[in-house]
DNA sequence: CTGAAAGCGCTAACAT
DNA sequence: ATGTTAGCGCTTTCAG
């Protein structure tokens, strides 16, 4: 029913050029001098009849396409989520759309799915990067491709990137379960050689050592599966019963942690302490509520996008790539405080 | 550096005709009865180039976008989170792209978001629809565009939908609660009119009656903002000590509830009993464990891409729209099971 | 101030 | 079996 109508049909009725009616369309009336009264009938008609530019063709012309690609790890991780929904928000009210995908950290994937983005004319990419994907970031790059890291970073790439102060972050954990006086203190984590994980755990690292303990360190290789991260640190659980607190690097593994301190009926935080990072729900809800490392989602967010505008605004101006770090809050509940239950 | 080559490019390059370069690559070789050995020469100069179709110039041509639009309420939602990222991997292994956004059951918003993909020209819409979006969505189908609605569906629009036996899943949980014993049991829930929502209080008034109880419905007002939501809920408990189990309408409204049982020091079961609706990490693993009633994302999620594909593939057989009505899972949890502290 | 015309890269009738 | 050519709907230079 609602035939779609062109710039084309919308000029033969009123007796225009197509060019003309494009510079008004595009509010270039006054630049090109155009008589009032012709942009006020031609804006009238248009309302009118409701016509609606083929965003298509605009895009195969100017080359814009006015969509962002965004990738993050796994789009139903509540930490990627939230981001993903603020991003969203922002982006759409100023004019973008997201296409987004998850990456599973799976460096072919992520190849694949920046193909895919490049396929799409997407104008702008925001990625939280996996390991390896080094060479294919640099050539969007150097193809002049506005890119965002966030999250992490790549070394060795020089570009925008938005993350947390990781480091300070689960050294500042690590210390305040030392500070409580728990001495056997474990940190479980993702086997991962990205910026973000090393950081976190060197943070942890130095906070040990800083109190002349003994660094436990438990890397656990990701997998889609839930049962192949949690037997391993069952294994882990079990294997340990020295520990008197676990710092878990993750939200993911934390609440693996969580299951299985539940299953094996251990109480925290007089079994075992617990801090984890990324903090959501089910952290405040637990009992007792779980001391968690918060990243300033909103934040991240405001900085991811407002970096990419600029970056699509300004596309000639090359500033130097910008590196903002952000601070976490480290919430601390009771799960990590001696002499409660 | 890497220099966009257009199709004329590699035409030129290899001396042939674009049209015949197009139709190798479109696999219509045979069809054509192209020579084998030079089908083959194309193929290994284009792999050796790394040439790519414009997916934008080939869209407009063509029609199609290989784009599915999917809106939900609210991407961060686990419940949503969780469904959108088994339809991205479903549709990208299809060789569909997804353009997402978040409605927040706002009926402008949806409507804008709407037009906006009409604008890109997406080949497919994935909705949970909004209230008083129904001429919206007409429209949509009249033009010819597949749709498939899930979560809820419209009762006076004609099209596919994928959804769970609401009615049933709320009697069943407020029966297993009568069983249990308890004897004030509320339904808390946020005000709306949609299908599933009224379903959802239509399953726990007929539970109710048929256990010659009495009724205890509270609505609230949807709002971003969180703490519009805890205040007259807390406001609801406390007037209502009378109450001896609660079933809450969804994840989210269950998680709010709980967190202010933690403000007031409610014990579930003894104090409270608790059920929600959507199984989530949070009430599996709270203290007492949550029961709740789970919906099967997987399942839910493979239908409803199944079904567009369908609609995608055979544009011209216009079945009966199918309705998909999937079951729930009531996770039984101490939460809910009376003698249980 | 307004219009004609040349493409953006691709597909598909329609030749040949 | 392969090439010619006309658009898809839009923007933008260049002429009036």
């Amino acid at each position: 029913m609602k035939k779609k109508l062109s710039i084309v049909d919308i000029a033969n009725a009123l007796n225009v050029s197509k060019t003309t009616i494009s510079f008004i369309l595009n509010g270039r009336a006054q630049e090109k001098r155009i008589g009032a009264e012709l942009v006020e009938k031609v804006m009238k008609y248009v309302a009118e009849v409701g016509y609606k530019a083929n965003s298509l063709a605009k895009s195969l012309r100017t080359g814009k396409s006015n969509t962002i690609g965004l990738m993050v790890e796994d789009i139903s991780n509540p930490f990627f989520a939230s981001i993903a929904r603020l991003i969203e928000d922002r982006a759409y009210k100023n004019g973008y759309k997201i296409i987004y995908c998850s990456t599973d950290n799976d460096t072919q994937k992520t190849q694949d799915l920046i193909n895919m983005f490049r396929d799409r004319h997407v104008d702008g990419y925001i990625i939280a990067p996996p390991e390896g994907i080094e060479e294919d970031i640099e050539s969007l790059i150097k193809d002049g491709m506005p890119v965002v890291l966030f999250d992490r970073h790549l070394p060795n790439v020089s570009t925008d990137f938005i993350e947390v102060d990781n480091l300070f972050s689960t050294y500042n954990a690590t210390r305040h379960l030392i500070d409580q006086g728990f001495k056997n203190i474990a940190f479980v984590t993702f086997a991962s050689h990205q910026t973000q994980m090393v950081d976190r755990v060197k943070g942890y690292q130095d906070a040990i050592n800083s109190g002349g303990l003994e660094a436990t360190v438990k890397e656990i290789v990701f997998n889609q599966d839930e049962a192949l991260i949690m037997n391993p640190l069952r294994d882990f659980m079990k294997a340990n019963p020295q520990l008197d607190a676990i710092l878990f690097g993750t939200n993911h593994i934390g609440t693996c942690g969580l299951k299985i301190m539940q299953e094996l009926g251990k109480k925290a935080p007089t079994d075992i302490a617990v801090i984890s990072f990324d903090d959501y729900d089910v952290f405040e809800l637990h009992s007792p509520p779980v001391t968690a490392i918060s990243q300033p989602v909103e934040e991240i967010a405001d900085n991811v996008i407002s970096v990419l505008l600029e970056k699509l605004n300004d596309s000639s101006v090359s500033t130097k790539p910008q590196s903002i770090i952000l601070k976490t809050d480290l919430k601390i509940r009771n799960s990590s405080l001696k002499g409660v239950s």
